[in-house]
DNA sequence: TCTGGGGTCCTAGGACCC
DNA sequence: TCTGGGGTCCTAGGACCC
């Protein structure tokens, strides 16, 4: 069996466990520069607030309903998230971490009849230890797992856990979920499905394989085998280097000069260059992109982007920075003004089955020994301690103005909230 | 005034090979 | 009239996830 343990508004809770007043409140967590709704607590839900609506046009029913409202702490999260993730560890044989409020449980060695218990008793134990309310849903595949915690979120009376194991349970429950919910269907494959008269999970399930596959690929049937009780989406213990490293950002006001855009970009590509560096990669290869604001009347929509290949693969912030800069001054155009712009590292493979290149241009060594001492200065003293000249030092800054404390990580921040 | 950010996988089609 | 056939690799774009 396979279980799945969800975070109940994730970033909303975090803000909870810290001050505990917003409990039984309407609570909102903020995008980026403070844009739109990402986490919702569900009394806000009930006011029909939905997820990702830009904040500007709900200024009202905030307002009116005293809704609390926060900026985006993924600092606070990433600690908590690690919490919960830690008691998950300890109660299982293992998890597979999905996101940064969701794991997958391995369940094996555990019998069938204690596992409904199990559930409730896991609830419980990651509430004790981390003040984090879950749902977890147990069932015989990924997906049906899925559907098992929407389900005990959705009743209270199953006290956080669903354990779905019954075909006839199973094939009741699908007769009345969406197939719009199911884990894997998205907007386009809902709308192909429900014009072809599939409206349910069971309907899906119902359907016959070829045509799963030709209108859906390989992807659509795995889901449809998993609907069906079959795994078919591999557990995945370990977490593998990532194939692509992107940052990027909206700005906060619209840049218009090359200079600023620059010390954007070359901050942007810090950020990646040191993500690199952390899963212990090189790129050889990177995107450079820039967006004029979409939502302007003035139809001016404008996305330019390039790729910079890198004469060999690196991980040296002072390359990656150069080669970024270099990629922006092609796409730039003096009579555009930019809303968001960002890098994605490509074409990265692990350092050490990288050969060295004896052509590479520039003291590898050097470079290699410069980064070490940037990171642990920077690991040491916080982010952005140490940078190139051209990050600059008067950064543009994004709205965040109703940030919360970075109450477990740190220490200044503690010290002001126990004065 | 104001609209998030970071990923993965799959497929079709073009370029190229012999 | 008729203009080979089989394969690989790469990339852009489309779908999905949180």
């Amino acid at each position: 069996m396979i279980g799945l343990a969800d975070c109940n508004s994730f970033f909303v809770s975090c803000e909870r466990v810290f001050n505990p007043s917003l409990l039984n409140k309407p609570v909102l967590v903020l995008s980026n520069n403070d844009g739109c709704v990402i986490s919702r607590s569900k009394e806000a839900v009930k006011l029909g607030i939905k997820m990702g609506q830009p904040v500007f046009k709900i200024l009202d029913l905030i307002r009116d309903n005293g809704v609390a409202i926060y900026s985006s702490n993924y600092v606070l999260y990433g600690d908590m998230s690690q919490r919960v993730m830690d008691t998950l560890r300890n109660s299982v044989p293992s998890i597979e971490i999905y996101s940064i409020d969701e794991a997958f449980l391995y369940l094996n060695g555990i019998s069938n009849e204690s596992l409904k218990e199990f559930g409730v008793n896991l609830v419980r134990k990651v509430g004790k230890n981390t003040g984090i309310p879950i749902s977890v849903g147990i069932s015989h595949t990924k997906t049906l797992a899925k559907i098992a915690s929407k389900l005990a979120k959705q009743f209270p009376g199953l006290k956080g856990a669903c354990f779905m194991e019954k075909e006839q349970d199973i094939k009741k429950v699908l007769k009345s979920y969406p197939v719009s919910e199911v884990w894997g269907i998205g907007r386009e494959y809902s709308k192909m499905l429900n014009n072809n008269k599939i409206n349910t999970a069971y309907e899906f399930s119902m359907a016959s394989p070829e045509w799963v596959k030709r209108k859906m690929s390989i992807v659509g049937l795995k889901t449809w085998k998993e609907l069906r009780g079959e795994p078919s989406i591999d557990f995945e213990e370990s977490v593998g280097d990532k194939k692509q490293i992107c940052t990027s950002r909206s700005f906060s006001r619209e840049l218009t000069s090359i200079d600023e855009l620059s010390q954007a970009v070359a901050t942007f590509a810090t950020t990646c260059a040191a993500a690199l560096r952390k899963q212990h990669s090189v790129c050889s290869s990177m995107h450079v992109f820039i967006l004029t604001n979409p939502y302007k009347e003035i139809s001016s929509d404008y996305y330019r982007s390039v790729i910079v290949p890198l004469d060999s693969p690196t991980d040296s912030t002072l390359v990656i920075v150069k080669s970024a800069i270099t990629g922006l001054m092609k796409i730039f155009r003096q009579e555009y003004s930019y809303k968001k712009a960002g890098v994605i590292l490509l074409d990265i493979s692990r350092k050490e089955s990288t050969p060295a290149d004896l052509f590479c241009g520039y003291d590898c060594q050097k470079h290699s020994a410069l980064m070490n001492t940037i990171d642990d200065v920077n690991i040491r003293y916080g982010n952005n301690t140490l940078v190139t000249a051209t990050q600059g030092v008067s950064k543009i800054k994004a709205n965040s103005n109703h940030l919360s404390k970075r109450f477990t990580t740190c220490w200044d921040d503690i010290i002001e909230v126990k004065i």
